[in-house]
DNA sequence: GCAATATAGTTGACTAGGAAACTATAATCC
DNA sequence: GGATTATAGTTTCCTAGTCAACTATATTGC
């Protein structure tokens, strides 16, 4: 009988809903989060992976490209093409580097400055509003949460997509 | 004096870090977890998209493309090609629709069926693997803002991508 | 009961990223 | 100092979404 039972209701026959995982309601709500702000900068006419580089180079000088796909988590190619893209928007420009051939330096164009503290702007506001729902012990929480997972697994790059 | 000071350094030459922001924060774990995840089920040979399909499925009979849309939030032409790969893997099939010559429903298949609980397994897994890091306290926490935050927002949508 | 309209699903053009092949230059090592 | 190897960046092919055009069937209205 019990084995016959066994047979016809083995226990991998159930399956924990997506919702029993915290992992399910981070992407739930950090996608919400980010697809409302990607619509406010897409109306400042960049992405969120655009509104990312250009804020990496507000307050550098000047990156190689290879620092950037670093720092962003993003590969070479990545980056390559977001360069290309920023440069046709004027926002960016490509400098060679006298002293070795095959690199170069990203920098902002001077409208590429200007738009990063409007751009920044509008990330403050759309974070404010977001959360605005929670009392401020309860943001505290979270962002000490976050902090700290992100510190015991090391994360280290700008997230991206 | 004031004015030229003004126009050298107006207010908008600065802006906040990207980690200012909890949704930077949220994103950068997000990603981190899913990412792990995706690794974990293609091993499986499923796709993050497709293993929330399959759990959809999974405690319901047959459904319409046009409810899974909804119920994931993915446009009507992603559950079409997703549900063409699953078809093509022998984990669903289309089941014509008797009374409405349009359509048709979406049924997981034995091994389809099978696959689920294994993939669960995977998740819980992830899920608990990832947010060990945290207090029985830092968990109940985060996720009390998280589903607080859902419910404030009305987030309905399994999170995709 | 037929024309106009609405609905279900698929398909094609496009986007953004990753992986790996590729190009060009620099560094190393006899 | 020339061959080999390493490095910087770009390009190509692939995947997985969106949006909009499209096909086929249903419904509505006269």
């Amino acid at each position: 009988m019990l084995r016959a039972m066994k047979r016809s209701m083995p226990p991998a026959s159930t399956a924990s809903p997506l919702d029993a995982h915290l992992g399910y309601w981070l992407r739930l709500v950090s996608n919400h989060v980010s697809q409302g702000f990607a619509r406010k900068v897409e109306a400042a006419g960049v992405t969120v992976a655009e509104w990312v580089l250009l804020r990496a180079l507000f307050d550098r000088p000047a990156l190689p490209p290879s620092a950037l796909a670093d720092a962003l988590g993003l590969t070479r190619g990545a980056i390559s093409k977001l360069a290309d893209r920023l440069e046709r928007k004027s926002l960016l420009e490509r400098h060679a580097d006298k002293s070795d051939g095959r690199s170069h330096a990203l920098r902002l164009t001077r409208p590429g400055r200007a738009l990063v503290p409007r751009l920044a702007a509008l990330a403050d506001a759309n974070d404010a509003e977001f959360f605005a729902a929670l009392s401020p012990d309860e943001r505290q929480a979270l962002d000490a949460a976050l902090r700290k997972l992100a510190r015991h697994h090391a994360l280290t790059h700008a997230p991206i997509d």
